[in-house]
DNA sequence: GTGAAAGCGCTAACAC
DNA sequence: GTGTTAGCGCTTTCAC
């Protein structure tokens, strides 16, 4: 029975004593800190290897008075985009010492303070935030007890890395007036999502353009409550030409919501996406879709954060980038009225 | 500007002295834990709050001999059965005292050792790993430092949460079979990958059914390396008419590879896939896959974690479940040669 | 119910 | 280059 047993942990003592050395030159030599000749450091290292001894970056954090630990917050798993950003943060991120502490939202309604708390309860340096569903000025507050890197939203004060939503969603709905369209309806968020650029710049651009908007919301961040409100738009009076959902996750529960009352992409409705996401470029899907390069915003949010904790001093941290339209088969011309 | 200053935290004797009874019975109020009368709690958690008192449990895990981190490693983020493993996890474990500390394998060839390092010296009490690619026997090795809870893969002498591969690859093949088909390939995984129990079970499937089997390996665990399998496979002589992947991800990128050629799911190849994806369930995608229901594989793993945390004892766990075949509209009988 | 004292494994002055 | 001495914030006997 090979169950684990409770040995006792070799520590920094029993290498020290057995190369014959103090313990602080053990800590050097694992930290690489100047001050131990080589010779030293490889009877150390060597020691250490025999005896099975391995750092304890827990303890070694409480000591110092520097927190390696990154938090990553995120909504929902389940949706694509924020596997992108978090294997882009993986990317700038050493995985030793900056662990990664994850921690997902649980509530489906509005903000999840346990989430945060266990980020705060495990001490870590900085918290890396997927879309925080509170609104900007409790993000300050947060900032205020560790800092803050918000991805994908832009908070005022607070390091942020984000893309320009209000191009994007606008280069999307032009798409669709271009095509033709004039009844163009977007699918929101649920009421308590703090990021309403898109929704307004859809808005605006309706408005610019003469076009009344029509706003539906899902009342929850799943393909299903998407898929009712596509049900209910779908099913009304004067059905809309197009839709714009507010992620692709959002277009592919109204994308369901079509085909299951027979109806055609774009055949008979056109359909445009917000991540361009990995689904969206599937032949048979070929969703048209606005690219916030997530993968890189999470990568770039890695970076920021790894510079705030070598200077919390630094600049705030004020990086927007530039979303791009990705054009395929989910979109056509408006049909003439038959 | 807001960023974050570096006060002096505020700790458990400060919250003593400030209600006026010794750090032990703060520490005590904190967990719980009797001995402490109601008044007294009261009067600590009102004052923690007031100062802004935060439980370290960091510092908590160190000065006790229980580690309540839990570490996850898994291969590929991109993958969405790892998506739907660890929100399985993730409903198991409150996230307090429970953080998930989470690593992802970096290197795409084989076995990643930094990977698992970071978890060492994070000093997890367990660590669930979703498809390890070690050998069993150094994932026992591995056991012996810290308990491993394996998930999706079973481990002699490991606590393992896994579904029966073996029984799901043969219903796949078998399925096949039954519509006809007689020339069906099958794409694994890396030679490096130790889960060969699906090829395996296809082979001997094949074989029993007096067939020969064709196996073609995807050189890494992405959609894009099983399209250059399929690739391979499409433009070969003798194309087959059927093809069973080791995974979704996979049967995406042989159904890519198909369309490219100009040929049609089912019409001109019958695809099966593995993992019963969200992305299968999509119309027009509608990809036959099998389904181990891998966020109840989480779960469970989650479940089996806290067990053996509470227990280094218990027996070891060897928990089976039965896969199911669902069978969509990527399968038809096999044409009649021209 | 409550408190004193030791110690978890490590880092960080500072002196040698 | 090397060793000594204090802690980091908390838990945990054990005695009161």
């Amino acid at each position: 029975m090979s169950t684990h047993r409770q040995r006792r942990p070799v520590t920094q003592t029993d290498v020290a004593r057995e190369v014959g050395v103090s313990r602080t030159l053990v800590s050097f030599a694992f930290r690489g800190a100047p001050g131990v000749s080589y010779e030293t450091k490889q009877a150390i290292l060597d020691a250490a290897n025999r005896l099975g001894y391995r750092h304890n970056a827990v303890a070694a954090d409480l000591a110092s008075k520097h927190r390696s630990a990154v938090g990553f917050y995120l909504l929902d798993l389940r949706n694509e985009v924020y596997a992108d950003i978090l294997s882009g943060v993986r990317k700038a991120l050493p995985q030793t010492p900056n662990r990664l502490i994850l921690s997902v939202s649980r509530s489906t309604g509005g903000v999840d303070p346990v989430a945060v708390d266990s980020l705060l309860e495990a001490r870590v340096g900085i918290i890396i935030a997927a879309t925080l569903l509170d609104a900007d000025g409790r993000v300050r507050e947060l900032a205020q007890i560790v800092p803050v890197v918000s991805v994908t939203r832009h908070v005022e004060g607070v390091d942020s890395v984000y893309s320009d939503d209000r191009a994007g969603a606008r280069a999307a709905v032009e798409h669709l007036l271009a095509l033709g369209h004039t009844r163009i309806a977007y699918i929101a968020g649920p009421d308590f999502d703090p990021n309403t650029i898109r929704r307004q710049a859809y808005e605006q651009t309706m408005r610019d353009a003469g076009l009344i908007p029509q706003v539906l919301r899902a009342d929850d961040y799943t393909q299903e409550a998407a898929e009712h409100a596509a049900a209910e738009l779908l099913d009304g009076p004067d059905r809309p030409t197009a839709v714009f959902a507010h992620n692709d996750l959002f277009a592919l529960g109204v994308r369901e919501a079509a085909y299951a009352r027979g109806l055609t992409v774009p055949g008979d409705l056109s359909l445009v996406g917000y991540d361009n996401s990995k689904t969206a470029r599937l032949h048979g899907i070929d969703l048209t879709s606005v690219d916030p390069h997530a993968a890189d915003l999470g990568e770039t949010a890695g970076r920021v954060a790894l510079e705030r904790l070598n200077d919390p001093d630094a600049p705030i941290a004020d990086n927007r980038s530039t979303p791009h339209l990705i054009v395929r088969n989910s979109t056509a011309p408006v049909r003439r009225q038959g």
